[in-house]
DNA sequence: GCAGAATGTAACCTTGACGTTACTTTCAGA
DNA sequence: TCTGAAAGTAACGTCAAGGTTACATTCTGC
């Protein structure tokens, strides 16, 4: 699966210490499994809300969960 | 100018804080002015990516610019 | 080894982020 | 008052986010 070009994420980390799976943190912020997948493994990047919306439920900020690849 | 239903922003009031016309901070992270001044006018919401880097440009975080309207 | 849970992945569709360009409006300063 | 900088806004196009559904794979525990 090939990372995101501009964007590396920690999400499965945070998700996995949060001891969730991809169908309950899909269920917490109001969006399908495949969305957590697909974003825990680079294929896209959320929009801002549902970057706010993961942060949120997981209880860290933005930057923890996604970080620009410089 | 209708604000987004989802989410409100501080971005024009950090940025005229720093000193920083659209013009200047459009530049800064490499869109368009009107990009800039849309996101301030909450036309559109901007992406992760974008966000992350305005955050960066302003010395912020993306929470300080953004939050969910619940 | 089997069953079920968790995860990976693919095809197709809709919506919205953002670019480009350009015209208009507002406001501060000489 | 004039002038230029800053900001608002519109039409049109492209591409990616994310939904739905479904099927395949991996990893458990019994």
């Amino acid at each position: 699966m090939p990372d995101h070009p501009d964007l590396a994420t920690s999400l499965k980390d945070y998700r996995q210490a949060a001891g969730l799976t991809q169908a309950d943190l899909a269920a917490k912020v109001s969006v399908s499994r495949k969305t957590i997948n697909t974003i825990e493994n680079g294929v896209f990047v959320p929009t801002t809300v549902l970057a706010l919306k993961l942060a949120r439920a997981l209880g860290c900020r933005v930057e923890d969960l996604f970080s620009l690849r410089d």
